[in-house]
This record gives C-alpha cells, structure tokens and sequence, in this order.
DNA sequence: CCCCTTCTTGACCAGTTGGTAAAATCGAGG
DNA sequence: CCTCGATTTTACCAACTGGTCAAGAAGGGG
C-alpha cells in the first residue's frame, strides 16, 4: 500500500467531486450511490471498489472539506489592524460563499443532522482554533482596539451572516427579487459596516 | 366535507408533531413514514389515511410553521423607537431559536434542499412582509434615528445569527465547550450589542 | 509477448420504504 | 341494539438502495 497510482488518484479525485455536488444538493440520506457514481463516469462497483462505502465517500468529503473551509479564520493576523482584519475575513467569507456554494451546504447539513461525523473533530481541531482566534481579538480588546465583546460568538456571527447566503441561497433569492443580482457585494458591504459600526446614525459617517 | 370530526382534529393534530420532529431531526429524505406513525402512535397505513402521502404531511408542517416562524418581524413597530425596536426582534428570535429549535432546523432543511415546498410562498407572502419592514427601516433612517443601511440585508443577518443557535447547534456546543450553558443570554447580550454599536471602541461605552 | 496485479462490469441480493387493498372494528344517530 | 359511515389493522407489493461476487478487461514490468 505503498503510493496510489495514477487511475487511483484520478478516480478518487473524481468521486470526491462528484459526491460534493451530490450531497450537497440531496443530503446524505436524498443522496445514492448510483447517482454519485454516475456524475463520477463510473459504475456502482466500481465506485465501491475505491471507497467501501456510502458513508466513507461522505466522511472523506467533510474531511476534505473542513481544513479549506477554515483557512479565512486561520489567515486573521494578530499583528493587523482589527477593523482591516475583521473587514478582510468578512471579504473572504463571502467570497467563499459565493464561489464554493455546494462545500456550505454540506456543512450546513452535517450540522442539522447533528454531527455525526464531524463531532469529534470539531470538538478537537475546531474548538482550538477557534480559541486561540478569541484570544487574539481578546488582546485587540484589551489594547483598547476593539469594543469588549464575546470573542466566541463575535466568530458565530460573522460564519453565520457569511454562509446564509449559500445555505439559505432560495430564500435570499425568493425575498431580493430581481434586485438580488448583486448580493454578494451588497451583503459584504453591509456587514462591513454591521459589524464594525453598528446601526446607529452617528455625525461624521458618509 | 363539512368540519373534521373530533377524532380527525386529534389525530391530525398528533401526526404534525410528530412528524415535526421526525423530519427535523431525520431531513424530509430520512424520514420515514413508519418512524412519524409510531411517533404519533398509529400504524403507517393509519396514518396515510389521514395524509395521503409523505410530501402531504411534510408540506403541511411547513405550512403552519411559516406563519408562526414570522411572528416576530410583524411585530416590528414602525412607531416605536428603533434601537428598541431592533434589540426586542433579537431577543424574540433568540428565544425562538432556543424553545424551537425543531422548527428553526425544519425550516434549515427545507432551503438547504432549494426550497422544493416553500418557494412560491416564499417569493409571495415573505417577500411581502420583508419589503414592508424594509420600508419602516428606511423611514427609520430618513428620520435621522438608523445608520443608512440596506434593510434586507439587515433583516437577513438578524435572522442568519439567530436562527445559527439553533441550526448550528453542534458546531456551537463543540466550540464553547462547558461554558456552553448560558449561551442563548450572551448571545442575545452580544447580537444587542453588535447590532447597535458595532465593534469600534468608543469613549462612553460601559 | 506474457503474466500478474489492478481495475471494471453485469448479475444479483436482502433490507427498507412509500403506498395500496380489503377486511375488520368502532361509534354515533335512529 | 342496529345500521352505516368513519376509522383502524393485517397482509401485501413494487420500487429503490446499499452492497457483494465472480468473471472479464486492461495495463505495466519483465
């Protein structure tokens, strides 16, 4: 079980692909071997010759997928500038939302059945980052940079804001209508704003 | 078909809640037939009587969510003080999202999967009621009394970092670890807060 | 060109699931 | 207590689905 070879990469490669885009529109249970094997190209068992099973190609994907979909926290400098860094994670974030819809979606549906996969990893590898990211914005606090606020749940707002245009695309599309082409950017702009100055009028804002 | 017996209006009643939490915990694609009926404590083909499908049931669920799940926003005032006004929709949504989590990740699933069911109701009654408090959120800020921001985002992110306590619950238990147990009051404490002030220190703030 | 490993497929299976048919039972009005 | 519609159950089915198996095809090192 030295180095997989080349049929082996590409075909996992390709199942990988195909079960995120299959997951992510049907979730775990909507979701059929037969249809990731068929947006993979391939046959049934011979998607089951690569990965044991349906579970296996699921939990593969999340793996995957958590590290990536946590790099914009990762990339918050404790040596900026607080507004610059939350401005910049805020940008990110919805780019990612924009651009990597199907990865949002399925995390999101891990989430609402509970975790059952993603459990343990979370309360691990999460959980850490996570806390040594409040530690960071603590220390902004305490250098008199930033408002004293709950470092955790500052992080749950800006993810949930960031991912409810992907998780919650119909819904934002059924309420902006026709307006809704710039979203994206309308939204970035405004939780900008959301976040780093509140709602309330003040003198000199533009 | 004039008015439901008393033992249509019983059964009827018990197969929605139990097929609330059935299909909230399990997804529409999860959930069985068999598991709502012997939660509801009849035999499947029982209950098929009293709704002919699985969709049915499911649709009718949704249907008598939408309207309650809505309460709060209607109950946004367009006379009364806007901080205040905004700070009371937080706390509404807060408690919701902690007494009526079923109902907050039913509603999830439902636009994870596109909005199947809702989206015509959606595009009508909810984007009716969004535009018209969007309305009373412009007036606010013509008034001098809001910062100009664009109202559908504003409503979208209130609902996005509420309804993230219930939807995401997992993943928020998994980050705060034990002291996880009052995080429904800090989170509305912090939503306050973020919402009206934002994150820029300023001189008078406690 | 041969051989052995890797890869692929067609046929198949057992368990699950949404839904149906028809018979049995219940219950309120007469 | 009888009757007729409303309600409930037993038995059942066809479609689907995750997964297996054994046989065949392909591919690369010698």
């Amino acid at each position: 079980m030295a180095k997989p070879s080349r049929i082996q990469s590409e075909n996992r490669e390709k199942i990988l692909a195909a079960a995120l885009e299959v997951f992510s529109r049907d979730g775990f249970r909507g979701a059929t071997v037969d249809a990731i094997a068929q947006a993979s190209g391939m046959s049934k068992p011979n998607l089951l010759y690569y990965y044991r099973s349906k579970e296996a190609i699921y939990a593969e994907v999340l793996a995957g997928l958590l590290d990536a979909w946590l790099d914009p926290l990762r990339a918050l400098d404790p040596e900026g500038d607080p507004a610059r860094e939350i401005g910049a994670y805020i940008d990110r974030k919805i780019e990612m939302a924009r651009d990597y819809p199907a990865e949002s979606r399925l995390f999101a549906g891990e989430m609402l059945r509970g975790a059952p996969i993603l459990d343990t990893v979370l309360r691990r590898d999460l959980k850490a980052l996570v806390d040594e990211k409040a530690e960071v914005i603590r220390a902004w606090t305490r250098a008199g940079q930033l408002a004293p606020v709950h470092p955790h749940h500052l992080i749950f707002a800006i993810w949930a804001t960031t991912q409810h245009y992907a998780d919650f695309d119909p819904q934002v599309r059924a309420v902006l209508g026709d307006e809704g082409e710039g979203r994206f950017h309308d939204a970035a702009d405004f939780l900008k704003r959301l976040f780093l100055l509140g709602l309330c009028p003040r003198d000199g804002a533009g």
